[in-house]
DNA sequence: TGTACATCAGTGAACGCGCGTTCACTGATGTAC
DNA sequence: TGTACATCAGTGAACGCGCGTTCACTGATGTAC
């Protein structure tokens, strides 16, 4: 199937269903779980409201599918932000600074996307997997990133293997339940300095929480 | 003035703000924040749906009163838990027990009343504290008992107080996090039984992540 | 190479829903004298 | 002790809003022969 010139609008959209997942994904952007609206993704898109039923069986699907692609994204940044990480001599130093980036990562896109982190993580829509993203478990993006790191304090010898079960845990509910108290909770009016003192001191705790002690 | 008998229904309702919130905080327990709603409130006590208007502002000011009430239950579950606490011989085991069992408490106040605690957290509703409650901070209730019980572990010897500064962070995050993460997140599908564990795990992170190593 | 036809992906009108809020009003209450 | 009156706390009709969803439909596409 050509896809035919975007200055036409012809009949058939071509991938309707993927933009209709983008527009879903920037309505969150501008306005988290609340601002993604089956029709007005219609409209940005031109097509009549309707047409989203070819593509999705309920609202409730299309946001599962936002939702995916949101922990995509957010598991992407972390990617990202770990690749970008030089290596030193030091390989349990560099072990520990990855599992701090990651916490940072995780808290920055928050920060930085509160909209679409909202969604990644609201009530609203199962965001099973499915053919959309043939990755599986829609949690692996970030997810993965963070056992990855765990995965390295183990090599390094920071972290026996016997501890490493549920590791994940702690670790990510520190930060996400600060990214939580942060956007929606009773820290929402902390200036940023504190913000970003709160943001060290928990990440250490947990950090020192993990380690094997000295 | 005399209340009322309750099977009258005198035109003066006596004390319809109050009666409002808690009829608020009923529908937060039945289902969470999109759950509030003023005019089933005011069905709910009989009276004209605009009768509110006279008692709140707007709509998020009903909700903020709920977001109050709410902060302020859960607070009192864990006064209640701590109180029910025995001390031994052991005072720095007591202080780490008191801890934990504030976390613990924290926890099982959010799977008893998903709804209820969905709104304390909520990003809807100003919780400004006013002439309701004047027990100022709306965060006191559940901040003031983590204050306290980390103040104990300073008592004790087990938490220096350089370390005790912004420690509430840390410990709030965490079991913040694990709440949402299991209420609203991925986590939602885990059963019962590994959720204990992973409840287990996170307050033994963070507790050691912030005590004194030996 | 052309044509019939099934299928897919759009359309547009309409439905039903429930909400927060406004307005001009009236009934009840308490207070000054 | 009684009465005028300001004030407070209710009422009920109505407004405007935007939503997800259904239905019968039509235009476009691809395929079998």
């Amino acid at each position: 199937m050509p896809t035919p010139p975007d200055d036409e609008r012809p009949y058939h959209h071509g991938d309707l269903r993927q933009s209709l997942i983008d527009t879903g994904v920037e309505l969150a952007r501008e306005g988290g779980p609340d601002a993604i609206v089956l029709r007005e993704a219609a409209r940005r898109l031109g097509v009549s409201r309707t047409a989203a039923y070819r593509h999705f069986a309920s609202y409730d699907d299309l946001v599962g599918a936002v939702k995916r692609r949101a922990l995509i994204e957010l598991g992407e940044a972390i990617e990202k932000k770990l690749d970008s990480l030089r290596s030193t001599r030091d390989a349990a130093a560099d072990a520990r600074r990855r599992l701090v980036a990651t916490g940072e990562c995780y808290l920055e896109f928050a920060f930085r996307e509160p909209g679409v982190f909202r969604v990644a993580f609201g009530h609203r829509g199962h965001a099973v997997s499915s053919n959309d993203d043939p990755s599986g478990d829609p949690a692996s993006g970030p997810f993965d990133m963070l056992a990855r790191a765990l995965d390295e304090l183990v090599e390094v010898g920071l972290l026996s293997s016997r501890d490493r079960k549920d590791a994940e845990i702690p670790a990510w509910a520190a930060v996400h339940g600060l990214a939580m108290l942060f956007l929606d909770g009773p820290l929402s009016d902390v200036p940023d300095r504190e913000r970003e003192r709160f943001v060290a001191r928990t990440l250490r705790t947990v950090l020192f929480g993990l380690i094997r002690r000295d």
